[in-house]
RNA sequence: CGGAGUGUAGCGCAGUCUGGUAGCGCGCCUGGUUUGGGACCAGGAUGUCGGGGGUUCGAAUCCCUCCACUCCGACCA
């Protein structure tokens, strides 16, 4: 992309409304615009990341064998009070009627539906296992919705459905999901810690909540530092083995971690003095076994092997898409902006064209943003005729991990600079090589497609 | 919902106490000079002063009322 062509409204004041950092870099580079409390739209650089995001999720859950679908933002409210969660729900519920006078709701979370599109469908142990998902926006009425997109009351999530015949099977599940969470935020650059967690308005005896360490995040958390040198790397599990999925489970759930909703000071004490840590994190995502609370109450039900129906159990899942944003933001910024991880930024380069208009500036930048695309890359250019602090400040601002700056005196050499965002390296190389070496950095973040199990 | 606050140009703010026909910085437009870390000079455009009602010769300013947003608390991906 071009910026003089793009849409990047960056703004050089501090917004008055937003008091986290996060909230205000997104503010400040044009990601997003508020359009009443917690509703935000998407400006493309946010919608950029946004959809980068979406993708990790999508394609973290192909590698689990997990099946997308899409069900709708309005539910009927019918299917609510089948399972009684119409009534439980409270005020966080947006209800609303449509011109009929029927009563529907702006879905919060989709148990009820997927159990309905489950039911209509599937009679038969023979197609379980079953997991689907979906990523859709959500609506809660917050009481206070704040921090920019971390608690908004409309927000993008990936909520996911599992449907097996015993408990082993549907533990397994859990399992699987904790196992494939780690890897999902693993690659967005994001060390999210599972804790053991309540279960809230949804349920269930198994939960576990995925924390991001941060200053400003809304949970207080409790744990052993043991657990935050763990890493998932880049190991590959097979997700169909129950032994393999369990291992991990267990390597990462071992050591104390816990939120401050089930935190136990006893069984804290336990940890070594020098190994103990409060601090607070934000939530990113939650998993749940729940067994048939709702396929029970709904009638969800399958013939097993012996001939008997039984209620399916169940499971679900879910990932903060759009607060993610906020959480990457909040783990990955300094004085004068974001830092995106390579995984997840809007752009994996910037070009800046030291002076615009000068005829061998332009062709070489015009030459490094072609062959860029060309590799498969997607660069911004900054291509407006503007003073060479104004276009570094923007992008260090938007945050692209890498920069390539070309100047007059270095084209002369054949010299362009490849800076870091990150640590500010700069190096000085050939534009050949400098598009090799973007090639090589990316190679992992753009490697093959996931394919269907 | 309880408590606190804010609403004036695209953004950040002053002006409100003490009523007199709206201003500053940034941004934007034009011209010129600049050009490796948010340039400089000159000129210019931009406002239902959150909405409605009232008091007054006259209201951003005083009164009533409604709305929106922000912050602290109880709730949560």
């Amino acid at each position: 992309m071009r910026l003089s062509r793009y849409f990047l409204p960056v703004l050089k004041e501090e917004p008055k409304e937003a008091q986290i950092v996060s909230h205000r870099l997104m503010l400040r580079a044009g990601m997003i615009k508020q359009q009443a409390a917690g509703i935000y739209s998407w400006l493309p650089l946010g919608f950029k990341v946004l959809k980068r995001i979406e993708q990790i999720v999508h394609e973290e859950q192909a590698r689990a064998g997990h099946i997308p679908l899409l069900m709708p933002t309005l539910q009927p409210a019918d299917l609510w009070r089948e399972s009684g969660r119409y009534d439980d729900y409270g005020e966080e519920m947006l209800r609303i009627k449509d011109r009929h006078k029927r009563d529907l709701l702006y879905g919060p979370t989709n148990e009820e539906m997927i159990t309905d599109i489950f039911r209509s469908h599937v009679n038969s142990y023979k197609d379980l296992p079953l997991t689907l998902y979906h990523v859709q926006w959500k609506f809660r009425d917050e009481i206070r919705p704040r921090f920019g997109v971390m608690r908004g009351r409309e927000f993008l999530m990936k909520d996911g459905y599992n449907f097996d015949l015993t408990k082993e099977a549907a533990l397994h599940a859990y399992n699987r999901h904790l196992v494939s969470y780690l890897r999902t935020y693993e690659r967005m650059g994001l060390q999210a810690i599972p804790m053991r967690a309540d279960g809230g308005p949804i349920g269930g005896d198994y939960t576990h909540e995925f924390l991001v360490l941060a200053e400003t995040g809304e949970s207080e958390v409790f744990y052993d530092s043991q657990i935050t040198d763990l890493t998932f790397g880049d190991r590959q599990i097979d997700y169909d083995s129950v032994e393999e999925c369990q291992a991990v489970l267990e390597e990462f759930t071992s050591r104390y971690a816990r939120t401050d909703e089930t935190h136990d000071e006893a069984i804290f004490a336990q940890v070594p003095e020098e190994r103990r840590r409060t601090a607070r994190g934000i939530e990113v995502g939650q998993i749940f076994y729940f067994g048939t609370k709702y396929s029970e109450s709904m009638g969800a039900t399958v013939v097993g092997p012996d001939g008997a129906r039984v209620p399916v159990e169940m499971g679900s899942h879910g990932i903060g898409v759009s607060r993610l944003l906020g959480a990457i933001i909040e783990a990955n910024h300094d004085d004068k902006g974001i830092i995106w991880p390579e995984g997840v930024t809007p752009f994996h380069v910037g070009i800046v064209n030291l002076k615009q208009g000068d005829n061998s500036t332009d062709s070489a930048c015009d030459a490094i943003y072609a062959e860029l695309q060309a590799r498969g890359l997607d660069p911004l250019y900054d291509d407006r005729d503007d003073r060479a602090g104004a276009k570094f400040a923007t992008m260090d601002l938007i945050g692209l991990p890498w920069r390539i700056t070309v100047g007059p005196r270095g084209l002369a050499a054949n010299k362009v600079e490849l800076t870091n965002r990150r640590t500010g390296a700069t190096e000085e190389m050939s534009p050949k090589d400098a598009i090799a070496r973007l090639e090589q950095i990316y190679q992992p973040v753009l490697g093959p497609k996931v394919q269907d199990k």
